[in-house]
DNA sequence: CTAGCGTGCGTAAACGTTTTTCTATATTGC
DNA sequence: GCAATATAGAAAAACGTTTACGCACGCTAG
């Protein structure tokens, strides 16, 4: 009891009077051993509280049944709920999820994906990140490491994972047209991403159906402290005319757009229509409760590690790529362009 | 350029001209190697484009630079900036993150705990968990591997980091005693856990300042859905006579609460008012905005990540225990109890 | 001129597995 | 009773590192 050094395979076959050859056999049930010694195998394996040892595995097997995932914002509920689902599906295939933090720098993303390549990691999972190196991540795949994109384009010859922000946008900005509004602001996350790109030219293609044009001096698009958005709302507000209905199409615009309507005592819908995108208690239980478009963040989550999966198992079948369908829910902060638009 | 396999030291060593001994101990600048030849494998490594296996380093110097993290719910913002914290800090010291979910399911927790145990992780931060085996946590790190316990009571003698919990509630409850409020409902978490427990605590402790005895009555301490805290705070209004102030002290607890509250049409803080735990973008925009009590999610992080590496550095040095400050910030959600507590 | 010593480097063992190859024994068929 | 064959299990190689050990060489000192 003095002396707790880890069990290995070696202690096994010694208890069990055995060579480790054939013990690893027996444990594995694999090739040749008699049934008498895989029962004195396993019994003495249990005896001895024996846990093969994963590091040793993975450098036999070449596979260390790690898959890593990169994201820009780990406590991003956006993401953080969409690794808690992967995770859950890869615990379930017996993978573990190695994480990584990339604070949208470039650099930093280079340097975590060198860093899991040297931890030979199964598996690669990355979410948007402005600096596009695309070749970079192609050349990964083109390799020996699966690389499943989350919001991300690279070549068509990937696979990966798109919500479709594109139709979000599209029918969030028809609801309000619908409404009667002409002047809407939209305020996204940088046009440099996926999701933003998708999202403006969706809002784009909406009003280009009714005739109207995209006016650049209502799209503010860069990444986003809330203090920062609260600011850009307000400038947006004492454009003349101006916007009579709000866009925050991006995870955290929305509360910064709120903060930012309160200060000037603006209210919604009254003088300003508000639509979100994700839903948040913060849009649930606003009043007036905000409407948005969401989508299954679970689904995404699950989505992506059976992606991975899949190119993780026999490797046939065409690159997949996957759409996330979006929702649109109705509340009470929309509503028929304000006439108080005066000063 | 159709074969890209991996290059191992032994291509360096053979670019080079020296023994893969040589090579290595070049790469590593450790032991006797002649200026000229560190100069010639460097470079051969460079141009090979060289990466050092992880996994066999690993197995050779019985270290992972890996450590994992255990929580509840991964998705939990709670956890998610902790954890997006304490990976930035490993990050910086050359470890890397493994997460796990543990759905507050004990027989998950063990299974996790074994899995990265088998994966030779070199350290392990462990959050909150219903099922206490204090034995099983005590006995991990008395054998090899080094714990950190976040709001997580085990023996005396591990390190660990506290959010002051009991301080927190104890401030709360007596912001509410001074207006006034004498029936205070308490919804918290489940009182299984050490946060939960500890807030209740400094409830009591509260009241009893003043003489007032904790009445069970008022208080509901489980996990949580949103939906079934919000049929809570309902039933707890129905008491006669009702509680004049609400103590949601639980994550999850404030979305809930308000739901219910808004669906009785219940006005906050005129008819009940309301004070949380944690501060969100709900309790900042929320109307009336949500007094709260908060604490730094970055500093949990990063010091939990701090005691990591120094459990796993040099070991030396008495456990460490951290506790974590609170602050109040006094919004809108609390007055003086109303006369309106007839039916 | 030789004993001693420091230096540079090659050799080999070790980490804990899995898997291939090979040997010894038992079984079968004639 | 003996050859052919099947089968259990042992031995050893391999995965990619790091490192202890030792050898050869050149230098200094007596």
């Amino acid at each position: 009891m003095t002396k707790r050094s880890r069990k290995t395979i070696k202690d096994v076959a010694a208890a069990a009077g055995v060579s480790i050859g054939t013990a690893s056999r027996a444990l594995n049930r694999t090739g040749r051993v008699s049934e008498a010694t895989v029962i004195r195998v396993t019994d003495a394996a249990r005896k001895l509280g024996y846990q093969p040892d994963a590091i040793a595995q993975s450098l036999r097997l070449k596979s260390t049944k790690v898959v890593g995932m990169l994201v820009t914002d780990l406590s991003n509920p956006f993401f953080a709920s969409v690794i808690r689902a992967a995770e859950k599906r890869l615990q379930q295939a017996g993978y573990a999820l190695l994480v990584g933090n990339t604070d949208n720098e470039g650099t930093r993303e280079k340097f975590l994906i060198d860093l899991f390549q040297r931890r030979r990691v199964d598996g690669l999972i990355v979410g948007p990140c402005e600096t596009e190196n695309p070749e970079m991540l192609e050349a990964l795949d083109s390799g020996d490491l699966p690389v499943i994109g989350y919001d991300r384009d690279f070549g068509e010859g990937q696979s990966g994972l798109h919500v479709d922000h594109r139709r979000a946008a599209y029918e969030a900005t028809r609801h309000l047209l619908n409404l009667g509004h002409e002047r809407i602001a939209l305020l996204s996350s940088s046009s440099l991403l996926s999701p933003g790109r998708e999202r403006i030219a969706g809002h784009a293609e909406a009003l280009a159906e009714r005739g109207i044009a995209l006016n650049q001096a209502l799209i503010r698009a860069h990444k986003s402290s809330m203090e920062f958005v609260a600011s850009e709302a307000l400038s947006l507000m004492s454009l003349r005319p101006a916007p009579t209905a709000f866009l925050c199409l991006g995870t955290r615009m929305l509360a910064g757009t709120l903060q930012g309507l309160q200060q000037n005592g603006l209210k919604v819908p009254g003088d300003v229509s508000v639509l979100a995108v994700g839903d948040t208690d913060l849009a649930r239980l606003y009043t007036p409760a905000i409407s948005c478009v969401t989508w299954d963040l679970d689904l995404v989550g699950q989505m992506l590690a059976e992606l991975m999966l899949r190119r993780l198992g026999d490797d046939q079948g065409e690159p997949q790529r996957i759409m996330i369908p979006t929702q649109f829910i109705d509340r009470q902060s929309c509503g028929a362009p304000g006439q108080c638009s005066g000063p």
